[in-house]
DNA sequence: GTTCTTGCAAAGGATTTGCAACCCA
DNA sequence: TGGGTTGCAAATCCTTTGCAAGAAC
């Protein structure tokens, strides 16, 4: 987690290594909220929004925002990019591959370049069939 | 308008019609804000939340969200199922067709079925390279 | 010692809730 | 008339901003 921060030019400090830390365990994207609780040490919510920003500026961390109104944000170096599906019942998440680039060969008219894209599915899982 | 309305089961009221007349006339995604601007009479924003909801429900609008924090509703009935493209320099919108299908041919393992998507894309226009 | 970070307080902005008055069917 | 709707006020929730104290490098 160190380096990974310092590589980016960031400090190290133990609000980020931790921010880090659960981001990383959790393997799946967190709200801020989650973020919070799943951090042993309390930080400040303000903290841990700069901090996310910052990070997700430097590709650190992805958001995630599901529609919800409420941000997510995913550890990133241990995944190639990819999307999600939600169970709109119980919340459970899969992920699921990117395959967006296949199909947009080329920018739509009036576009010079695509650089960026959301894609998310919602869904009933298995179990709350 | 009204027929529209009749036939989900809601009432005709003066609010609703300027409001589906107002979203028809932009033919693009609009804020709350924006719909308001939009709308000859004032009414009240809490009126358009509730409005809105209710006729994203009822398949009458639909709801877009482009991660800015900020929901969009699009007027549904004349345009087929889509989704955009914007500008992330200027806001520019384009509309992008739904190829979503073609590639969700079996619901990821764990997911019994896929009822809603995602999708928008971002890049930048050719006014604005 | 600088400069980046943090934490606390407060502000900002979108959306929701409560409730009485209103009006369409 | 009865129940869906509206409008006003106030509350809620997520996120951002200001600023002084604290911590990395």
């Amino acid at each position: 987690m160190s380096k990974l921060l310092q590589d980016a030019g960031f400090r190290v400090t133990k609000p980020r290594i931790r921010l880090l830390q659960a981001l990383s365990k959790a393997g799946k994207p967190l709200s801020i909220k989650e973020i919070l609780v799943k951090m042993r040490t309390k930080a400040d919510q303000v903290t841990l929004y700069r901090s996310l920003d910052a990070l997700a500026r430097a590709g650190i961390v992805d958001r995630v925002d599901q529609n919800s109104g409420i941000a997510q944000y995913e550890f990133a170096p241990e995944k190639p990019h990819h999307h999600h599906i939600i169970c709109t019942d119980c919340g459970y998440m899969d992920d699921v591959s990117c395959e967006v680039q296949q199909f947009i060969q080329t920018p739509p008219k009036q576009f010079s370049r695509v650089t960026s894209h959301n894609f998310e599915l919602f869904g009933q899982c298995i179990n709350c069939r």
